[in-house]
RNA sequence: GGGGGCGUAGCUCAGCCGGUAGAGCAGCGGCCUUUUAAGCCGUAGGUCGCAGGUUCGAUCCCUGCCGCCCUCACCA
């Protein structure tokens, strides 16, 4: 367990309790936070104040020393001064850069102005066993920073500061909704059938019902139950996890809001989206709807560009037919796409990703799309082929999708008999008859609206991979390095 | 899974044409009462990711493996 760290700490702790101090005390003078604390600063010149935080690197004048203390609202300078502390004097080294500690003094301000804490009483408030990260660097290695996400946040202050925009952003996601007169709710994780989503799910079991189980990749089908019944305007912010492949923009587990409204359709929802980026704009961006994302600057203003989906299609597809299976397979093959098994649908779908996604820049809705590639979505009155949904793109990104639901048991029973039938890993093997027994209920006409909260984190924060606002990523598990093989 | 890159001291990084390892920070000892990336003097610290191979000799070249990063595929 000891392995690792670094000997003399352990010497400083046995000197500490040798000498009667408890390294780890239940409890310490609390400190008061130092951005209160720095605010009109000359004014509290001579008043007594205690800070407690983790102590910066020591700048050491012989008699008198410098650090920093740094708290979750900022980092106030502290001196140790021989003459003004004499029983601390003496065991001044066994206090050590990255501690924890809580000291009391008086405010003042050294020669050049700084604002400094001059210390009468120093308590360790928690010894720490390892030393901190370069200084000036901070922690740079990017396996280290995700295996060791801890030290990360306290060596590098803007990944703290990315994580608390995180925060705000979901706070005011659900402002927005909360102001809407929507309902948060909290849906089941653990499902016996899958659904929602296209997705490979991990699979889990109960053992006192002796049950498979799901882990949900969407929470959309039990949202829409609560529309059945009579909750009318309800979302939910929470974790899904799909057993997929993991890339900058894709970890296992992530966040997902969804969100329904009944007697809404897709263009309701589509002015939903826009007024929550007007809010989030307002209120997490201070106005400035302009963001950098892998060097190019988005307007996250409303309102938002539009484009059908099969217009855009056909700009990048001249001559190809998305209904036309051989037309859109030859050009699939022109692309250098994958074709074999794929089903005809999927096929144009990855002839349309593959050709238009890298030019929606956005922010651009892209709506009205096709109905085999949108189980869920109902049918446009005067073209059966496509339906009423749309997609917000932004950086080529897909950030969200929304679409006006569809209601109609016996519509949505067949669709799911069609996926059943054409079954794979991303597909449930059973009708959710349930969930068309709701349906059969009445559920009114409604709209929903799913968004990645790790996508717009990503985009609001500047971040290029899903990794840096995730604050513990999936990562492989590092195993011991195994023995010379035996002979 | 394919392609590319990286892995050297606790941290940040050098290391030439293959000749057996370096700096800064952190640590330890010393000097210093106004520094704030403090400074100066000294000192200690290494399974060069792991395992093989080539070679008189490998951190360096080759192969395999492990991990991370980028990218493609996958992900409606």
């Amino acid at each position: 367990m000891t392995d690792g760290i670094a000997n003399d700490r352990l010497e400083k702790l046995q000197a500490l309790r040798a000498a009667g101090q408890d390294p780890f005390p239940a409890r310490v003078t609390r400190g008061q936070p130092i951005a209160e604390l720095l605010s009109d600063f000359a004014a509290k010149h001579g008043q007594t104040a205690t800070v407690a935080g983790r102590l910066g690197q020591i700048r050491d004048f012989g008699k008198l020393r410098f650090a920093h203390v740094a708290d979750r609202t900022g980092s106030l300078q502290v001196g140790f001064q021989r003459d003004s502390m004499p029983a601390f004097w003496p065991n001044r080294r066994l206090v050590e850069g990255n501690d924890l500690v809580s000291i009391t003094g008086k405010l003042g301000t050294t020669q050049k102005g700084e604002p400094t804490l001059w210390a009468e009483e120093v308590t360790l408030a928690s010894k720490s066993l390892r030393p901190a990260p370069e200084k000036w660097h901070g922690l740079q290695d990017q396996e280290q920073r995700y295996r060791m996400r801890y030290v990360d946040l306290f060596a590098n202050p803007e990944v703290r500061q990315s994580f608390a925009l995180r925060s705000r952003i979901v706070r005011e996601v659900r402002a927005y909704f909360d102001s809407l007169d929507y309902l948060e709710v909290e849906t089941p994780i653990l499902q016996p059938i899958f659904g929602g989503a296209s997705a490979r799910p991990f699979v889990t079991h109960h053992n006192a019902l002796d049950m498979q189980l799901y882990l949900r990749i969407a929470p959309e089908l039990y949202l829409k139950r609560l529309i059945v019944g009579g909750m009318e305007r309800v979302y939910e912010i929470g974790r899904v996890f799909r057993n997929e492949g993991i890339s900058t923009r894709h970890n296992p587990e992530f966040t997902m809001l969804e969100s329904y409204e009944a007697w809404a359709d897709y263009r309701d929802i589509m002015a939903r989206v826009e007024g929550l980026f007007a809010h989030l704009v307002e209120r997490v961006l201070a106005g400035n709807g302009t963001v950098a994302f892998r060097e190019k600057q988005y307007d996250l203003k409303p309102p938002f560009q539009k484009a059908r989906y099969l217009d855009l299609f056909a700009q990048q597809n001249p001559g190809v037919d998305w209904f036309d299976h051989p037309s859109c397979l030859a050009r699939a093959r022109q692309l250098g796409l994958k074709t074999d098994g794929i089903e005809p649908h999927k096929l144009a779908n990855d002839v349309f990703e593959a050709t238009v996604e890298d030019t929606l820049q956005g922010p651009i809705f892209v709506h009205d799309y096709p109905v085999a590639i949108s189980p869920l979505a109902k049918r446009m009155a005067d073209d059966p082929r496509v339906t009423e949904r749309f997609e917000l793109f932004v950086a080529g990104m897909e950030l969200g999708n929304a679409f006006s639901e569809l209601n109609d048991p016996i519509d949505q029973q067949q669709r799911f008999e069609e996926q059943v039938a054409h079954k794979d890993d991303e597909t449930p093997g059973e009708v959710d008859l349930d969930y068309v027994t709701a349906l059969e209920f009445g559920m009114p006409p409604a709209g929903g609206l799913g968004i990645g909260i790790d996508r717009l984190c990503m985009l609001l924060t500047g971040s290029t991979s899903i990794r840096d606002v995730v604050l513990f990523p999936l990562l492989r598990r590092q195993e011991a390095t195994p023995p010379p093989a035996e002979s």
